[in-house]
DNA sequence: ATTTGACATTAACCTAGGTTAATTTCTATG
DNA sequence: CATAGAAATTAACCTAGGTTAATGTCAAAT
Protein backbone atom coordinates (compact mmCIF):
# COMPACT_ATOMS: atom_id res chain seq x y z
CA UNK A 1 0.00 0.00 0.00
CA UNK A 2 0.63 3.84 -0.36
CA UNK A 3 3.05 5.70 2.51
CA UNK A 4 0.91 7.81 4.40
CA UNK A 5 -1.39 4.72 5.51
CA UNK A 6 -1.35 4.47 9.44
CA UNK A 7 -3.38 2.28 11.45
CA UNK A 8 -6.08 3.89 13.92
CA UNK A 9 -5.02 3.76 17.28
CA UNK A 10 -9.23 2.63 18.71
CA UNK A 11 -9.90 -0.31 16.47
CA UNK A 12 -13.60 -1.05 15.96
CA UNK A 13 -14.89 -4.54 17.17
CA UNK A 14 -16.29 -6.32 14.69
CA UNK A 15 -19.59 -6.59 17.07
CA UNK A 16 -20.19 -3.54 17.16
CA UNK A 17 -19.50 -2.58 12.90
CA UNK A 18 -21.93 0.10 11.55
CA UNK A 19 -21.60 -1.54 8.50
CA UNK A 20 -21.92 -5.04 9.34
CA UNK A 21 -26.00 -5.09 8.20
CA UNK A 22 -23.99 -4.33 4.40
CA UNK A 23 -21.34 -6.21 4.54
CA UNK A 24 -19.99 -10.30 5.43
CA UNK A 25 -21.13 -10.41 8.45
CA UNK A 26 -24.84 -9.50 8.28
CA UNK A 27 -26.41 -12.69 8.63
CA UNK A 28 -24.03 -14.03 11.26
CA UNK A 29 -24.69 -14.25 15.22
CA UNK A 30 -22.93 -12.52 17.39
CA UNK A 31 -20.77 -15.26 18.63
CA UNK A 32 -19.57 -15.51 15.12
CA UNK A 33 -18.45 -12.40 14.38
CA UNK A 34 -16.34 -12.76 17.64
CA UNK A 35 -14.10 -15.65 16.05
CA UNK A 36 -13.78 -13.88 12.20
CA UNK A 37 -12.46 -10.96 14.15
CA UNK A 38 -9.26 -13.06 14.22
CA UNK A 39 -8.41 -13.51 11.37
CA UNK A 40 -8.57 -9.24 10.54
CA UNK A 41 -5.10 -7.69 10.97
CA UNK A 42 -6.54 -4.58 11.08
CA UNK A 43 -8.14 -1.01 10.28
CA UNK A 44 -6.10 1.61 8.63
CA UNK A 45 -6.95 4.94 7.42
CA UNK A 46 -6.02 6.56 4.39
CA UNK A 47 -6.40 9.87 3.09
CA UNK A 48 -8.28 10.70 -0.67
CA UNK A 49 -6.19 9.59 -4.09
CA UNK A 50 -3.93 6.84 -2.34
CA UNK A 51 -3.61 4.02 -4.54
CA UNK A 52 -4.69 1.05 -2.23
CA UNK A 53 -2.93 -1.41 -5.38
CA UNK A 54 -1.83 -1.53 -8.72
CA UNK A 55 -3.28 -3.71 -12.22
CA UNK A 56 -0.03 -6.14 -11.78
CA UNK A 57 0.92 -6.06 -9.03
CA UNK A 58 0.44 -9.03 -6.82
CA UNK A 59 -1.12 -7.97 -3.42
CA UNK A 60 -2.25 -10.11 -0.76
CA UNK A 61 -4.77 -8.40 1.40
CA UNK A 62 -8.32 -8.42 1.59
CA UNK A 63 -10.46 -5.74 2.56
CA UNK A 64 -13.83 -4.40 3.91
CA UNK A 65 -14.50 -0.85 2.86
CA UNK A 66 -15.25 0.69 6.59
CA UNK A 67 -15.83 4.17 5.85
CA UNK A 68 -15.38 6.36 2.26
CA UNK A 69 -15.17 5.72 -1.44
CA UNK A 70 -13.04 3.90 -3.42
CA UNK A 71 -12.71 3.07 -7.33
CA UNK A 72 -11.55 0.21 -9.13
CA UNK A 73 -10.51 1.07 -12.38
CA UNK A 74 -8.00 -0.35 -15.38
CA UNK A 75 -5.42 1.73 -17.41
CA UNK A 76 -5.05 0.65 -21.15
CA UNK A 77 -1.76 0.66 -23.06
CA UNK A 78 -3.14 4.00 -24.80
CA UNK A 79 -3.62 5.60 -21.45
CA UNK A 80 -7.02 5.78 -21.50
CA UNK A 81 -9.25 4.68 -18.02
CA UNK A 82 -12.02 2.69 -17.62
CA UNK A 83 -13.93 2.76 -13.91
CA UNK A 84 -15.09 -0.57 -13.37
CA UNK A 85 -17.23 0.13 -9.95
CA UNK A 86 -17.65 2.27 -7.09
CA UNK A 87 -16.50 0.53 -3.65
CA UNK A 88 -18.87 1.71 -0.63
CA UNK A 89 -18.70 1.21 3.22
CA UNK A 90 -19.69 -2.46 3.67
CA UNK A 91 -18.44 -3.78 -0.26
CA UNK A 92 -15.36 -5.95 -0.87
CA UNK A 93 -12.43 -4.76 -2.14
CA UNK A 94 -9.32 -7.02 -3.97
CA UNK A 95 -10.88 -10.38 -3.97
CA UNK A 96 -9.04 -11.98 -6.80
CA UNK A 97 -9.57 -15.77 -7.03
CA UNK A 98 -5.91 -16.76 -6.73
CA UNK A 99 -2.84 -14.94 -4.79
CA UNK A 100 -0.41 -15.65 -6.72
CA UNK A 101 -2.08 -14.26 -9.78
CA UNK A 102 -1.25 -10.21 -10.67
CA UNK A 103 -4.34 -8.05 -9.70
CA UNK A 104 -6.15 -7.21 -12.83
CA UNK A 105 -7.39 -4.12 -11.84
CA UNK A 106 -6.81 -1.23 -9.75
CA UNK A 107 -8.27 0.38 -6.64
CA UNK A 108 -7.81 4.05 -5.25
CA UNK A 109 -9.69 5.88 -2.86
CA UNK A 110 -11.66 8.88 -3.60
CA UNK A 111 -12.31 10.59 0.07
CA UNK A 112 -10.34 9.64 2.59
CA UNK A 113 -11.21 5.62 3.69
CA UNK A 114 -11.35 3.43 6.21
CA UNK A 115 -10.33 0.03 5.49
CA UNK A 116 -10.72 -3.58 7.25
CA UNK A 117 -7.91 -5.53 6.55
CA UNK A 118 -7.76 -9.36 6.62
CA UNK A 119 -5.26 -11.20 5.23
CA UNK A 120 -4.79 -13.20 2.11
CA UNK A 121 -3.68 -16.24 3.10
CA UNK A 122 -6.01 -16.59 6.25
CA UNK A 123 -9.01 -17.13 4.22
CA UNK A 124 -9.02 -20.83 3.65
CA UNK A 125 -8.92 -21.22 7.22
CA UNK A 126 -11.68 -19.05 7.36
CA UNK A 127 -13.53 -20.75 5.01
CA UNK A 128 -13.37 -23.87 6.46
CA UNK A 129 -14.05 -23.18 9.93
CA UNK A 130 -16.98 -20.60 8.84
CA UNK A 131 -18.73 -21.71 6.15
CA UNK A 132 -21.58 -19.69 6.69
CA UNK A 133 -19.12 -16.75 5.99
CA UNK A 134 -18.22 -18.47 2.66
CA UNK A 135 -21.63 -18.50 1.56
CA UNK A 136 -22.14 -14.82 2.63
CA UNK A 137 -19.01 -14.12 0.72
CA UNK A 138 -20.32 -16.12 -2.97
CA UNK A 139 -23.66 -13.62 -2.55
CA UNK A 140 -21.98 -10.98 -2.18
CA UNK A 141 -19.68 -11.73 -5.13
CA UNK A 142 -22.71 -12.92 -6.88
CA UNK A 143 -24.40 -9.12 -6.35
CA UNK A 144 -21.31 -7.67 -7.73
CA UNK A 145 -21.63 -9.51 -10.75
CA UNK A 146 -24.91 -8.45 -11.09
CA UNK A 147 -23.92 -4.56 -10.95
CA UNK A 148 -21.00 -5.26 -13.26
CA UNK A 149 -23.93 -6.70 -16.00
CA UNK A 150 -26.18 -3.58 -15.32
CA UNK A 151 -22.44 -1.31 -16.13
CA UNK A 152 -22.24 -3.76 -19.45
CA UNK A 153 -25.72 -2.56 -20.38
CA UNK A 154 -25.21 0.93 -19.34
CA UNK A 155 -22.14 1.37 -21.66
CA UNK A 156 -23.17 -0.96 -24.23
CA UNK A 157 -26.77 0.23 -25.23
CA UNK A 158 -27.75 3.51 -24.08
CA UNK A 159 -26.92 7.13 -25.02
CA UNK A 160 -25.69 9.60 -22.92
CA UNK A 161 -27.88 10.69 -20.62
CA UNK A 162 -29.44 7.33 -19.29
CA UNK A 163 -25.85 6.21 -18.80
CA UNK A 164 -25.60 9.44 -16.41
CA UNK A 165 -29.02 8.82 -15.26
CA UNK A 166 -28.47 5.47 -14.05
CA UNK A 167 -24.87 6.25 -12.45
CA UNK A 168 -26.70 8.18 -10.41
CA UNK A 169 -29.40 6.64 -9.43
CA UNK A 170 -27.28 3.70 -8.68
CA UNK A 171 -24.69 5.67 -6.53
CA UNK A 172 -27.44 7.45 -5.03
CA UNK A 173 -29.44 4.01 -4.08
CA UNK A 174 -25.85 2.65 -2.83
CA UNK A 175 -24.99 5.46 -0.55
CA UNK A 176 -28.38 6.20 1.03
CA UNK A 177 -28.89 3.55 3.75
CA UNK A 178 -25.70 4.75 5.11
CA UNK A 179 -26.58 8.73 5.69
CA UNK A 180 -28.11 9.59 8.69
CA UNK A 181 -31.24 10.88 7.15
CA UNK A 182 -33.00 10.34 4.03
CA UNK A 183 -32.58 13.09 1.93
CA UNK A 184 -32.99 13.87 -2.14
CA UNK A 185 -28.94 15.29 -2.26
CA UNK A 186 -25.98 13.05 -1.59
CA UNK A 187 -22.25 14.20 -1.53
CA UNK A 188 -20.70 13.23 -4.46
CA UNK A 189 -16.69 13.05 -4.94
CA UNK A 190 -16.17 11.97 -8.44
CA UNK A 191 -15.39 14.58 -11.08
CA UNK A 192 -16.66 15.01 -14.24
CA UNK A 193 -13.46 13.11 -16.04
CA UNK A 194 -14.17 10.06 -13.61
CA UNK A 195 -17.59 9.94 -14.39
CA UNK A 196 -16.94 10.17 -18.17
CA UNK A 197 -14.55 6.88 -17.82
CA UNK A 198 -17.30 4.96 -15.88
CA UNK A 199 -19.53 5.54 -18.31
CA UNK A 200 -17.29 5.41 -21.69
CA UNK A 201 -18.29 9.22 -22.73
CA UNK A 202 -15.83 11.94 -23.05
CA UNK A 203 -15.69 14.59 -20.31
CA UNK A 204 -16.67 17.22 -22.62
CA UNK A 205 -19.30 15.22 -22.98
CA UNK A 206 -20.56 14.31 -19.59
CA UNK A 207 -20.63 18.33 -19.20
CA UNK A 208 -23.16 18.57 -21.91
CA UNK A 209 -24.94 15.99 -21.00
CA UNK A 210 -25.38 17.50 -17.06
CA UNK A 211 -26.63 20.60 -18.49
CA UNK A 212 -28.94 18.91 -20.53
CA UNK A 213 -30.00 17.21 -17.36
CA UNK A 214 -30.04 20.42 -15.15
CA UNK A 215 -31.99 22.57 -18.05
CA UNK A 216 -34.75 19.39 -17.67
CA UNK A 217 -34.58 19.63 -14.15
CA UNK A 218 -33.62 16.19 -13.41
CA UNK A 219 -30.58 16.07 -11.72
CA UNK A 220 -28.15 19.16 -9.82
CA UNK A 221 -24.99 18.83 -9.78
CA UNK A 222 -21.97 21.16 -8.86
CA UNK A 223 -19.38 21.55 -5.81
CA UNK A 224 -19.49 17.52 -5.51
CA UNK A 225 -23.52 17.74 -4.30
CA UNK A 226 -25.48 15.28 -6.23
CA UNK A 227 -29.46 16.28 -5.60
CA UNK A 228 -32.14 14.18 -7.50
CA UNK A 229 -34.37 16.85 -8.61
CA UNK A 230 -37.26 14.03 -10.53
CA UNK A 231 -37.23 10.64 -9.24
CA UNK A 232 -39.38 9.44 -11.21
CA UNK A 233 -38.55 10.86 -14.66
CA UNK A 234 -34.93 9.74 -13.87
CA UNK A 235 -35.72 6.16 -12.97
CA UNK A 236 -37.71 5.99 -16.25
CA UNK A 237 -34.95 7.65 -18.41
CA UNK A 238 -32.10 5.13 -16.82
CA UNK A 239 -34.30 1.92 -17.49
CA UNK A 240 -33.19 1.77 -13.37
CA UNK A 241 -34.20 -1.28 -11.66
CA UNK A 242 -33.05 -1.62 -7.74
CA UNK A 243 -33.24 -5.20 -7.59
CA UNK A 244 -29.71 -5.12 -9.97
CA UNK A 245 -28.28 -2.55 -7.80
CA UNK A 246 -28.70 -3.16 -4.20
CA UNK A 247 -26.42 -5.38 -1.99
CA UNK A 248 -29.18 -6.25 0.21
CA UNK A 249 -32.78 -8.60 -0.63
CA UNK A 250 -35.58 -6.19 -0.28
CA UNK A 251 -37.27 -6.96 2.12
CA UNK B 1 -36.85 -24.67 -18.43
CA UNK B 2 -38.67 -25.17 -22.15
CA UNK B 3 -40.63 -27.75 -23.57
CA UNK B 4 -38.65 -30.32 -25.28
CA UNK B 5 -35.74 -30.66 -21.90
CA UNK B 6 -35.14 -34.22 -21.65
CA UNK B 7 -33.16 -35.83 -18.95
CA UNK B 8 -30.23 -38.17 -20.43
CA UNK B 9 -30.46 -41.84 -20.13
CA UNK B 10 -27.25 -42.78 -19.02
CA UNK B 11 -25.63 -39.94 -16.98
CA UNK B 12 -22.14 -39.26 -16.41
CA UNK B 13 -20.88 -39.72 -12.74
CA UNK B 14 -19.53 -35.98 -11.36
CA UNK B 15 -16.30 -38.66 -10.73
CA UNK B 16 -15.90 -39.30 -14.27
CA UNK B 17 -16.77 -35.72 -15.60
CA UNK B 18 -14.54 -34.28 -18.21
CA UNK B 19 -14.83 -30.90 -17.27
CA UNK B 20 -14.25 -31.25 -13.64
CA UNK B 21 -10.85 -29.75 -13.93
CA UNK B 22 -12.39 -26.25 -15.51
CA UNK B 23 -15.50 -26.33 -12.94
CA UNK B 24 -16.36 -26.38 -9.59
CA UNK B 25 -14.82 -29.43 -8.04
CA UNK B 26 -11.41 -29.23 -10.12
CA UNK B 27 -9.71 -28.84 -6.02
CA UNK B 28 -11.37 -31.73 -4.54
CA UNK B 29 -10.85 -34.81 -3.71
CA UNK B 30 -12.45 -37.67 -5.37
CA UNK B 31 -14.33 -39.10 -2.04
CA UNK B 32 -15.32 -35.14 -1.84
CA UNK B 33 -16.99 -34.98 -5.07
CA UNK B 34 -18.71 -38.20 -4.54
CA UNK B 35 -20.83 -36.64 -1.85
CA UNK B 36 -21.89 -33.71 -4.20
CA UNK B 37 -23.07 -35.72 -6.31
CA UNK B 38 -26.01 -36.65 -4.21
CA UNK B 39 -27.24 -32.83 -4.22
CA UNK B 40 -26.95 -32.92 -8.26
CA UNK B 41 -30.41 -33.34 -9.44
CA UNK B 42 -29.67 -34.79 -12.65
CA UNK B 43 -28.18 -33.90 -16.07
CA UNK B 44 -30.47 -32.85 -19.18
CA UNK B 45 -30.27 -32.29 -22.51
CA UNK B 46 -31.77 -29.01 -24.60
CA UNK B 47 -31.54 -28.34 -28.02
CA UNK B 48 -30.39 -24.92 -30.08
CA UNK B 49 -32.07 -21.60 -28.81
CA UNK B 50 -34.01 -23.12 -25.90
CA UNK B 51 -34.39 -20.40 -23.27
CA UNK B 52 -32.94 -22.02 -19.74
CA UNK B 53 -34.73 -19.16 -17.62
CA UNK B 54 -35.67 -15.51 -18.26
CA UNK B 55 -35.03 -12.38 -16.68
CA UNK B 56 -37.63 -11.51 -14.00
CA UNK B 57 -38.58 -15.02 -13.34
CA UNK B 58 -37.93 -16.65 -10.24
CA UNK B 59 -35.52 -19.36 -10.96
CA UNK B 60 -34.78 -22.07 -8.78
CA UNK B 61 -32.29 -24.09 -10.22
CA UNK B 62 -28.13 -24.04 -10.59
CA UNK B 63 -26.48 -25.46 -13.18
CA UNK B 64 -23.00 -26.26 -14.23
CA UNK B 65 -22.98 -26.45 -18.34
CA UNK B 66 -21.40 -29.71 -19.12
CA UNK B 67 -21.31 -29.19 -23.13
CA UNK B 68 -22.02 -26.64 -25.41
CA UNK B 69 -23.07 -23.09 -25.61
CA UNK B 70 -25.14 -20.82 -23.52
CA UNK B 71 -25.26 -16.97 -23.37
CA UNK B 72 -26.19 -14.74 -20.84
CA UNK B 73 -28.62 -11.88 -22.00
CA UNK B 74 -30.40 -8.84 -20.89
CA UNK B 75 -33.00 -7.43 -22.77
CA UNK B 76 -34.04 -3.38 -22.54
CA UNK B 77 -37.22 -1.76 -22.58
CA UNK B 78 -36.58 -0.33 -26.13
CA UNK B 79 -36.01 -3.75 -27.40
CA UNK B 80 -32.69 -3.59 -27.71
CA UNK B 81 -29.98 -6.77 -25.96
CA UNK B 82 -27.01 -6.71 -24.27
CA UNK B 83 -25.73 -10.01 -24.32
CA UNK B 84 -23.33 -10.31 -20.57
CA UNK B 85 -21.70 -13.49 -21.34
CA UNK B 86 -20.97 -16.80 -23.40
CA UNK B 87 -20.86 -19.70 -20.64
CA UNK B 88 -18.69 -22.94 -21.73
CA UNK B 89 -18.42 -26.28 -20.69
CA UNK B 90 -17.69 -26.49 -16.75
CA UNK B 91 -18.65 -22.55 -16.24
CA UNK B 92 -21.85 -21.63 -13.73
CA UNK B 93 -25.01 -20.63 -14.66
CA UNK B 94 -27.79 -19.12 -12.74
CA UNK B 95 -25.84 -18.67 -9.69
CA UNK B 96 -27.93 -15.41 -7.93
CA UNK B 97 -27.18 -14.23 -4.35
CA UNK B 98 -30.78 -14.72 -3.42
CA UNK B 99 -33.01 -17.68 -4.61
CA UNK B 100 -36.48 -15.24 -3.30
CA UNK B 101 -35.43 -12.60 -6.38
CA UNK B 102 -35.89 -13.29 -9.69
CA UNK B 103 -33.45 -13.52 -12.17
CA UNK B 104 -31.98 -10.58 -13.45
CA UNK B 105 -30.95 -11.60 -16.96
CA UNK B 106 -31.95 -14.55 -19.29
CA UNK B 107 -30.10 -17.55 -20.51
CA UNK B 108 -30.33 -18.82 -23.84
CA UNK B 109 -28.89 -22.04 -26.00
CA UNK B 110 -26.81 -21.26 -28.94
CA UNK B 111 -26.14 -24.92 -29.52
CA UNK B 112 -26.88 -28.51 -28.49
CA UNK B 113 -26.33 -28.04 -24.52
CA UNK B 114 -25.99 -30.58 -21.35
CA UNK B 115 -26.58 -29.16 -17.80
CA UNK B 116 -26.08 -30.81 -14.56
CA UNK B 117 -28.70 -29.64 -12.60
CA UNK B 118 -28.84 -28.57 -8.83
CA UNK B 119 -31.54 -27.54 -6.87
CA UNK B 120 -31.08 -23.94 -5.29
CA UNK B 121 -32.25 -25.15 -2.09
CA UNK B 122 -29.47 -27.80 -1.12
CA UNK B 123 -27.14 -24.86 -1.77
CA UNK B 124 -26.77 -23.77 1.88
CA UNK B 125 -26.38 -27.73 3.23
CA UNK B 126 -23.73 -28.08 0.56
CA UNK B 127 -22.11 -24.68 1.84
CA UNK B 128 -21.99 -25.80 5.61
CA UNK B 129 -20.88 -29.89 4.75
CA UNK B 130 -18.44 -28.86 2.09
CA UNK B 131 -16.56 -25.44 2.81
CA UNK B 132 -14.09 -26.30 0.40
CA UNK B 133 -16.95 -26.22 -2.64
CA UNK B 134 -18.09 -23.15 -1.24
CA UNK B 135 -14.18 -21.70 -1.76
CA UNK B 136 -13.97 -22.88 -5.03
CA UNK B 137 -17.67 -21.67 -6.01
CA UNK B 138 -15.92 -18.22 -4.75
CA UNK B 139 -13.06 -18.15 -6.95
CA UNK B 140 -15.28 -19.61 -10.10
CA UNK B 141 -17.37 -16.40 -9.26
CA UNK B 142 -14.37 -14.03 -8.51
CA UNK B 143 -13.31 -14.64 -11.71
CA UNK B 144 -16.55 -13.95 -13.97
CA UNK B 145 -16.24 -11.34 -12.41
CA UNK B 146 -12.65 -10.03 -13.80
CA UNK B 147 -13.99 -11.40 -17.21
CA UNK B 148 -16.67 -8.84 -17.19
CA UNK B 149 -14.62 -5.92 -15.60
CA UNK B 150 -12.80 -6.85 -18.86
CA UNK B 151 -15.81 -6.97 -21.04
CA UNK B 152 -16.29 -3.16 -19.60
CA UNK B 153 -12.90 -2.48 -20.79
CA UNK B 154 -13.73 -3.27 -24.24
CA UNK B 155 -17.22 -1.88 -24.68
CA UNK B 156 -16.20 1.56 -22.66
CA UNK B 157 -13.05 2.23 -24.21
CA UNK B 158 -12.28 0.24 -27.41
CA UNK B 159 -13.23 1.02 -31.12
CA UNK B 160 -14.75 -1.66 -33.25
CA UNK B 161 -12.01 -3.65 -34.61
CA UNK B 162 -10.22 -3.72 -30.96
CA UNK B 163 -13.55 -4.83 -29.51
CA UNK B 164 -14.12 -7.42 -32.23
CA UNK B 165 -10.42 -8.56 -31.90
CA UNK B 166 -10.70 -8.94 -28.44
CA UNK B 167 -13.95 -10.80 -28.08
CA UNK B 168 -12.42 -13.37 -30.70
CA UNK B 169 -9.55 -14.22 -28.50
CA UNK B 170 -11.41 -14.42 -25.37
CA UNK B 171 -13.40 -16.59 -26.32
CA UNK B 172 -10.59 -18.97 -28.72
CA UNK B 173 -8.82 -18.98 -25.44
CA UNK B 174 -11.28 -20.33 -23.24
CA UNK B 175 -12.83 -22.63 -26.40
CA UNK B 176 -9.09 -24.25 -27.04
CA UNK B 177 -8.79 -26.20 -23.85
CA UNK B 178 -12.01 -28.63 -24.64
CA UNK B 179 -10.85 -29.35 -28.10
CA UNK B 180 -8.86 -32.88 -28.95
CA UNK B 181 -6.28 -30.76 -30.51
CA UNK B 182 -5.10 -27.27 -30.93
CA UNK B 183 -5.45 -25.56 -33.92
CA UNK B 184 -6.57 -22.00 -35.38
CA UNK B 185 -9.63 -22.93 -36.07
CA UNK B 186 -13.24 -23.22 -34.10
CA UNK B 187 -16.61 -23.25 -34.20
CA UNK B 188 -17.80 -20.39 -33.78
CA UNK B 189 -21.95 -20.29 -32.99
CA UNK B 190 -22.48 -16.81 -33.01
CA UNK B 191 -24.14 -14.38 -35.51
CA UNK B 192 -23.31 -11.05 -36.29
CA UNK B 193 -25.94 -9.81 -34.29
CA UNK B 194 -24.94 -11.63 -31.23
CA UNK B 195 -21.23 -10.10 -31.83
CA UNK B 196 -23.16 -6.75 -32.49
CA UNK B 197 -25.14 -7.22 -28.78
CA UNK B 198 -21.92 -8.73 -26.85
CA UNK B 199 -19.53 -5.65 -27.99
CA UNK B 200 -22.27 -2.88 -28.08
CA UNK B 201 -22.31 -2.01 -31.60
CA UNK B 202 -24.89 -2.52 -34.45
CA UNK B 203 -24.85 -5.63 -37.05
CA UNK B 204 -24.05 -3.33 -39.70
CA UNK B 205 -21.07 -2.08 -38.22
CA UNK B 206 -19.64 -5.44 -37.27
CA UNK B 207 -20.05 -6.55 -40.60
CA UNK B 208 -18.00 -3.93 -42.05
CA UNK B 209 -15.35 -4.18 -38.87
CA UNK B 210 -15.54 -7.93 -39.80
CA UNK B 211 -14.83 -7.38 -43.54
CA UNK B 212 -11.43 -4.95 -42.68
CA UNK B 213 -10.59 -7.45 -39.78
CA UNK B 214 -10.39 -9.94 -43.28
CA UNK B 215 -8.86 -7.88 -45.75
CA UNK B 216 -6.22 -7.52 -43.25
CA UNK B 217 -5.20 -11.02 -42.42
CA UNK B 218 -6.01 -10.87 -38.86
CA UNK B 219 -9.08 -13.13 -38.75
CA UNK B 220 -11.86 -15.25 -40.82
CA UNK B 221 -15.63 -15.91 -40.01
CA UNK B 222 -17.32 -17.59 -42.12
CA UNK B 223 -20.27 -19.98 -41.55
CA UNK B 224 -19.91 -20.24 -38.31
CA UNK B 225 -15.93 -21.01 -38.04
CA UNK B 226 -13.47 -18.74 -36.64
CA UNK B 227 -9.63 -18.80 -37.73
CA UNK B 228 -7.14 -16.84 -35.90
CA UNK B 229 -4.94 -15.66 -39.15
CA UNK B 230 -2.58 -13.81 -36.99
CA UNK B 231 -2.31 -13.88 -33.58
CA UNK B 232 -0.23 -11.62 -32.40
CA UNK B 233 -1.15 -8.86 -34.35
CA UNK B 234 -4.69 -9.37 -33.21
CA UNK B 235 -3.24 -9.68 -29.44
CA UNK B 236 -2.06 -6.47 -29.66
CA UNK B 237 -5.03 -4.80 -31.81
CA UNK B 238 -7.35 -6.14 -28.25
CA UNK B 239 -5.09 -5.23 -25.48
CA UNK B 240 -5.43 -8.86 -25.26
CA UNK B 241 -4.41 -10.42 -21.55
CA UNK B 242 -5.17 -14.14 -21.00
CA UNK B 243 -5.10 -13.74 -16.98
CA UNK B 244 -8.39 -11.69 -17.18
CA UNK B 245 -9.55 -14.21 -19.27
CA UNK B 246 -9.28 -17.91 -18.36
CA UNK B 247 -11.37 -19.87 -15.91
CA UNK B 248 -7.77 -21.42 -14.40
CA UNK B 249 -4.63 -19.70 -13.04
CA UNK B 250 -1.56 -19.84 -15.11
CA UNK B 251 0.49 -22.50 -14.11
C1' DA C 1 -35.95 -28.68 -57.01
C1' DT C 2 -38.15 -24.96 -54.89
C1' DT C 3 -39.61 -22.21 -51.38
C1' DT C 4 -38.91 -19.79 -47.13
C1' DG C 5 -36.81 -17.48 -43.57
C1' DA C 6 -32.70 -16.43 -41.33
C1' DC C 7 -28.41 -14.43 -41.97
C1' DA C 8 -24.79 -11.71 -44.41
C1' DT C 9 -23.40 -7.91 -47.32
C1' DT C 10 -23.23 -3.36 -49.23
C1' DA C 11 -24.20 1.46 -50.19
C1' DA C 12 -25.86 6.19 -49.04
C1' DC C 13 -26.68 9.06 -45.76
C1' DC C 14 -26.86 10.96 -40.96
C1' DT C 15 -26.01 12.00 -35.97
C1' DA C 16 -24.34 11.24 -31.32
C1' DG C 17 -20.58 11.83 -29.41
C1' DG C 18 -15.40 12.77 -29.97
C1' DT C 19 -11.55 16.30 -30.54
C1' DT C 20 -9.24 20.44 -29.84
C1' DA C 21 -8.64 24.35 -27.72
C1' DA C 22 -9.72 28.52 -25.29
C1' DT C 23 -11.81 30.44 -21.09
C1' DT C 24 -13.67 30.41 -16.60
C1' DT C 25 -14.40 28.87 -12.03
C1' DC C 26 -12.90 26.43 -7.90
C1' DT C 27 -9.90 25.10 -4.18
C1' DA C 28 -5.95 24.20 -1.72
C1' DT C 29 -1.68 26.30 -0.11
C1' DG C 30 1.58 29.55 1.39
C1' DC D 1 -5.40 37.37 -0.07
C1' DA D 2 -2.58 35.88 -3.88
C1' DT D 3 -1.51 32.20 -6.73
C1' DA D 4 -1.27 27.86 -9.01
C1' DG D 5 -3.13 23.73 -10.36
C1' DA D 6 -7.20 21.18 -10.87
C1' DA D 7 -11.75 21.02 -12.47
C1' DA D 8 -15.68 22.84 -15.19
C1' DT D 9 -17.61 25.06 -19.18
C1' DT D 10 -18.27 26.30 -23.90
C1' DA D 11 -17.73 26.63 -28.88
C1' DA D 12 -16.39 24.91 -33.54
C1' DC D 13 -15.55 21.31 -36.02
C1' DC D 14 -15.13 16.34 -37.25
C1' DT D 15 -15.60 11.22 -37.50
C1' DA D 16 -16.79 6.59 -35.96
C1' DG D 17 -20.41 4.30 -35.93
C1' DG D 18 -25.68 4.32 -36.50
C1' DT D 19 -29.80 4.07 -39.74
C1' DT D 20 -32.32 2.59 -43.55
C1' DA D 21 -32.98 -0.09 -47.10
C1' DA D 22 -31.96 -3.01 -50.92
C1' DT D 23 -29.85 -7.30 -52.36
C1' DG D 24 -27.45 -11.60 -51.97
C1' DT D 25 -26.55 -16.24 -49.90
C1' DC D 26 -27.39 -20.35 -47.47
C1' DA D 27 -29.70 -24.22 -45.27
C1' DA D 28 -33.75 -26.41 -43.77
C1' DA D 29 -38.21 -28.01 -45.10
C1' DT D 30 -41.54 -29.39 -48.31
Amino acid sequence: MNTRAKKTNHQTPCTLCPVRQLGIFQRLPEAQVIKVQQYRSGQCVLPAKTLIYRQGEVHNHLYTLFTGWVMLYKTLSNGSRQILRYVLAGDFLSFQPDARVPMTHSAQTLTETTLCVFPRQNLMQLFNEHPEVAAQITLITARDITLSYEYLVNIGRKNARERLAFLFLEIYHRILPQLPETGTTIVFPLTQEDIADTVGLTLVHVNRTLRSLREEGLVQLSHHKLTILDYPRLVCLAGFNLQSVMNQPLL
